[in-house]
DNA sequence: TCACAATGAACAA
DNA sequence: TGTTCCTTGTGAC
């Protein structure tokens, strides 16, 4: 369940775990297997990511684009012991038997008679080893072998990353998109086409951030605010990957902000607080549908004059 | 045991 | 706008 840090996270995690190595591939579960053969006995040479997307370019042109979608997930685990569960943040699984952690704690293995590498649990559609590592993908709703062509005309759709600037370029094109539609904003924030990497958290906290109606046509939208919104979702995501976490409140100290790693729910300004009091004047958070979505917001700290609806 | 939710997006109509 | 797909963990019975 990631949203654009966690891509990354993971884009980088097997930069140092697998680059420049000959991995084994392998789908367990069966829906891949073509795919993983091709790539077997291949050694891999870039990870990366944009957006929500994750391109990891094997040899012989050949390359496997992954999306985790709202529910997939990456096990790593080392021959240590250590397991690493990248696709969500807040929790480490480890070794045999499944245990789980919060963040930042580690554990080897209970047994250390346990196999390596171990068997694999559940519906692994890939599962990429070395001699001392195995990741397992869980649940992706994509996974699937693309030429380079491929990859272009899928990078061409997408909106700019701020992780993956290409120049300066990136916050104009980000304007140009909003500039071009009457959206509401809060629907315009989560295409992938329009910019990468944001969904449904990262939505919810920048609106709020930035004290912004969701409801707003994403072209009403000044140019300062435009480029503000662009700058924060940089910040934002930069400490995403840094941290693992989304925080994205900056109305805590130290104290507080150690809090908030721990627990999920002292995290967020408006995200899954419907009901409860915004940490601002204290107005009931609302929650309302926003295109099969579940959208959070102040009523009062991001009301607009005129709102429609 | 079962229903349901979850940090997503493609597709149909 | 609604439906479908992908998988796992939780909480209610």
């Amino acid at each position: 369940m990631p949203e654009g840090h966690t891509v990354h996270r993971i884009a980088q995690l097997f930069t140092e775990l697998f680059a420049g190595q000959v991995l084994v591939a392998s789908s367990p579960q069966g829906r891949f297997s073509e795919g993983a053969a091709l790539i077997s006995a291949t050694t891999l040479l870039t990870s990366q990511a944009i957006g929500k997307q994750l391109f990891l370019g094997f040899e012989a042109d050949r390359c496997v684009r992954v999306h985790l979608g709202i529910y997939g997930a990456w096990d790593v685990i080392s021959r240590s012991g250590e397991l690493t569960r990248a696709g969500s943040p807040d929790t480490v699984s480890l070794g045999a038997p499944r245990v789980r952690r919060r963040i930042g704690e580690t554990e080897t293995s209970i047994s250390s008679d346990v196999a390596f590498p171990p068997p694999p649990v559940g519906q692994v559609r890939l599962r990429l080893e070395t001699s001392d590592t195995v990741a397992d993908l869980r649940g992706p709703t994509a996974c699937e072998l693309i030429t380079p062509e491929g990859r272009e005309v899928i990078e061409a759709r997408l909106g700019p990353d701020p992780m993956h600037d290409r120049g300066k370029k990136s916050g104009a094109i980000f304007a140009q998109r909003l500039a071009r539609t009457s959206r509401p904003i809060g629907l315009v924030l989560m295409d992938q086409g329009v910019v990468s990497g944001i969904g449904n958290v990262y939505r919810a906290e920048i609106l709020f951030r930035h004290r912004l109606d969701p409801y707003l046509s994403a072209n009403s939208l000044d140019a300062e605010l435009v480029h503000r919104l662009w700058k924060d979702w940089g910040v934002l995501l930069a400490r995403g990957v840094q941290t693992g976490v989304m925080m994205t409140r900056d109305d805590l100290d130290a104290k507080g902000k150690a809090l908030a790693l721990e627990e999920r729910g002292e995290r967020y300004f408006v995200y899954g607080r419907q009901g409860q009091p915004c940490r601002v004047c204290r107005t009931p958070i609302v929650m309302a549908m926003m295109a099969t979505r579940k959208l959070y917001f102040c009523p009062q700290c991001q009301t607009s004059i005129g709102r429609s609806s």
